[in-house]
RNA sequence: GGCGGUGUAGCUCAGUUGGUCAGAGCAUGCGGCUCAUAUCCGCAGCGUCCGGGGUUCAAAUCCCUGCACCGCCA
């Protein structure tokens, strides 16, 4: 592997004045399959990720947190961190802009860029809004305010210094169209060569207004702009300035995976710093879409689940990681609603992919003691199955390949369902039930053979995109492949199980989201009293259905792998497990023998696995969550009404 | 104002260079199986492929124009 240059993709750093969000999920989920199939493929992959500390509004934050911007930082980075992990995000490093090999980066390629003439101090006024960080000329503004976020614009007159931007306008244009620098989807490039022709104009590149920030080196009562400073994220991590070795194995960037907003920069600006210093330009930068919340009203089907963040502590990884890259389009906006969340989740995983592993383990295990047996000779629809399965890789590779234009994660995912699909179709065909009764033996052998080799495959070749989902198959499976250990070869070979593998006990990979009744009472009595709508107000009737009883909490312990998740052994008169998300705010420990209010006859959620048969009830969020709890001794099982 | 994008079954979307391209999944209706997480499989409907005009033997697919929504630039 020596010598040959590491696949390098990145994704945007993140400001730190919020914690992530789903669009911002969606980016990292992206890159990470595109990491984890290079990685499949054999190829040495370099996947950095960070976070952009050096805004006046995280130094705000932290101010109205009253802590000190380095501080509040830390912990943002350590949220931040904690958010990827849980989402499965496979980087290799995370780099953050306040950072002592950052800072040495920024002042090396600041180093070169001067020294090649291109920064010159001029004297800048304008209209500034402070959110945006940037200027704004008064035909821009709406009713005087920020178009962007509707406060007025300071007026800012300060020494400047610029940097030579216009120099390199034909260069770029020139570049991009040569395909040296590849921007994808077409659309952006096109905007791109549209603010080309349209010239350019140098950019000032410091500010001296405020001091959280880095010092410019010739100036040090000055601060670079956060533009000028985040940009250099990509080589910093990588040894520039401080470990040139490193650096020429990873430079340059394969890939610049970051959203449609920030093209701009990525295109214009920082090849141009680039080619100033000396240094080559990245080879692609895919601006994708955004992921827009459509229905801020949940579904009441999804238990304790409330942001579509929440879904990887209850669900898993792979559930958000599975709707947002199957519903989406990777170069195109998309949208997340909750009734197409459940849509895939039942459909799709827990019907079509956990139930297919499901019943091919049930029967290994029932007709040949859960030893995968081998196949006898291949007939024709076992021919067609192989068929099937050893395509798939490469046609997933084609969806993933860039080169076609876009990157396309949902087809590639709509043809492993294909084969999904397909398997099922086999098992009926083939009813090893009936082989089984008709003591077919050497058939029923090899087609149950066969259905695990095709989820063998399917497994290996999802594991990119469902990295949970297939460690779990392999495991169910009897295979010790894990999957970030496979490679491609794996995916194209038939019969690669080893004789006497025996499979486990199957456990649903994706139990069903079971939904509430469709709460037939209430679209019934609206009926009949022929009320348009139903307003807000509830009987004492509609009320005495909720079960509500005094309980007492007996045992407590955390959902390994998550956060807020605690399972709970309460008594409401009688035992009951109840799965709740109150894991921030309180210790299992802290909660034995506490004294809640429980919904009894709350519709049974499986939640992770475990079936949650009520609901606690607290008020507040998060750390700031508050038990309802009952003043006087009441014995547990007694109605709260 | 300039440049660009999108508009295909109730919903979400596939449709490379014009010729089984009128499709898939979900939803709906009917039927089948029982290994499986009330899961799976099969069948059936449903469309003026945004409107209008043109090129062609042939257009969802190319050209012009109109409408709607959206993006970038100004």
């Amino acid at each position: 592997m020596a010598g040959t240059k590491t696949y390098y993709v990145t994704t945007a750093i993140d400001y730190v004045n919020n914690l992530p969000h789903i669009g911002t999920a969606y980016e990292k989920i992206c890159a990470d399959v595109i990491a984890r199939f290079k990685r499949l493929e054999g190829e040495p992959v370099f996947f950095l990720m960070g976070n952009d500390e050096h805004s006046i509004n995280v130094k705000r934050e932290a101010q109205a947190r009253g802590l000190d911007p380095h501080v509040y930082c830390d912990q943002m980075a350590d949220q931040f961190r904690q958010i990827w992990k849980q989402l499965g995000i496979s980087y290799d490093a995370f780099i953050r802009t306040t950072e002592e090999r950052h800072a040495k980066a920024v002042a090396e390629l600041f180093r070169r860029i001067h020294e090649n003439g291109d920064i010159y101090p001029s004297k800048y006024a304008g209209l500034y809004c402070e959110s945006c960080e940037t200027f704004y000329r008064d035909k821009d503004l709406v009713d005087g305010n920020c178009p962007q976020h509707g406060t007025p614009p300071k007026w800012i007159e300060e020494d400047n210094y610029f940097f030579a931007l216009s120099r390199y306008t034909e260069e770029i244009e020139r570049i991009i169209e040569d395909k040296r620098l590849l921007i994808l989807p077409e659309i952006r490039k096109n905007e791109i060569l549209n603010i080309l022709h349209g010239g350019l104009e140098d950019v000032s590149i410091s500010r001296s207004s405020f001091d959280w920030g880095i010092p410019l080196p010739i100036q040090p009562d000055h601060v670079m702009y956060v533009w000028f400073d985040a940009l250099i994220n990509y080589i910093s991590a990588i040894g520039f300035g401080w470990d040139e070795g490193l650096f020429s194995q990873f430079w340059p960037a394969d890939m610049h995976i970051i959203g449609k907003d920030i093209t701009r920069f990525h295109c214009i600006i920082w090849p141009a710093m680039l080619l100033s210093a000396g240094l080559e330009v990245p080879r692609m930068v895919f601006g994708h879409g955004f992921v827009f919340l459509k229905g801020e009203k949940m579904s009441k089907t999804l238990g304790n689940v409330v942001t579509p963040m929440d879904i990887v502590e209850v669900y898993g990884p792979d559930a958000l990681r599975y709707y947002l890259l199957r519903d989406c389009s990777f170069g195109k906006d998309g949208n997340f609603t909750w009734e197409n969340f459940l849509e895939r989740y039942n459909g799709d995983l827990a019907n079509d992919f956990g139930n297919l592993l499901q019943r091919v383990l049930t029967m290994i295990r029932r007709y040949r003691s859960g030893t995968i047996p081998s196949p006898r000779g291949l007939e024709a629809e076992d021919e067609e199955l192989k068929k099937g399965c050893l395509s798939l890789y490469e046609d997933v590779r084609g969806f993933l390949d860039p080169m076609g234009g876009d990157i396309d994660f949902h087809l590639a995912l709509a043809r492993i369902w294909e084969a999904i699909r397909h398997t099922n179709q086999y098992i009926d065909h083939t009813a090893p039930w009936t082989l089984q009764k008709e003591g077919k033996e050497e058939r029923l052998d090899t087609v149950l053979a066969c259905a695990a080799e095709s989820l063998r495959i399917i497994g290996t070749v999802l594991s990119p995109f469902l990295p949970e989902a297939a460690r779990g198959l392999f495991e169910q499976l009897g295979l010790h492949e894990r999957p970030t250990r496979l490679t491609r070869e794996a995916a194209l070979i038939w019969e690669h199980i080893p004789p006497g593998t025996t499979v486990k006990k199957p456990i649903p990979l994706f139990p069903r989201i079971v939904a509430e009744e469709e709460r037939p009472e209430t679209s019934e009595k609206s009926q009949k009293k022929g009320h348009a709508k139903q307003d807000d107000e509830v009987t004492i009737h509609e009320f005495d259905r909720f079960d509500l009883r005094a309980g007492r909490i007996l045992e407590a312990e955390r959902v390994p792998n998550t956060e807020k998740l605690l399972k709970l052994t309460v008594d409401i008169g009688e035992t009951r497990t109840i799965v709740a998300s109150i894991g921030k705010a309180f210790s299992p420990e802290a909660l034995r023998d506490q004294a809640v209010v429980v919904i009894a006859n709350l519709k049974p959620v499986r939640i992770r696995g475990i079936l949650s048969e009520g609901m606690i009830l607290a008020a507040g969020a998060d750390e700031a969550l508050s038990l309802v709890t009952l003043s006087g001794k009441v014995d547990p099982g007694e109605k709260v009404r």
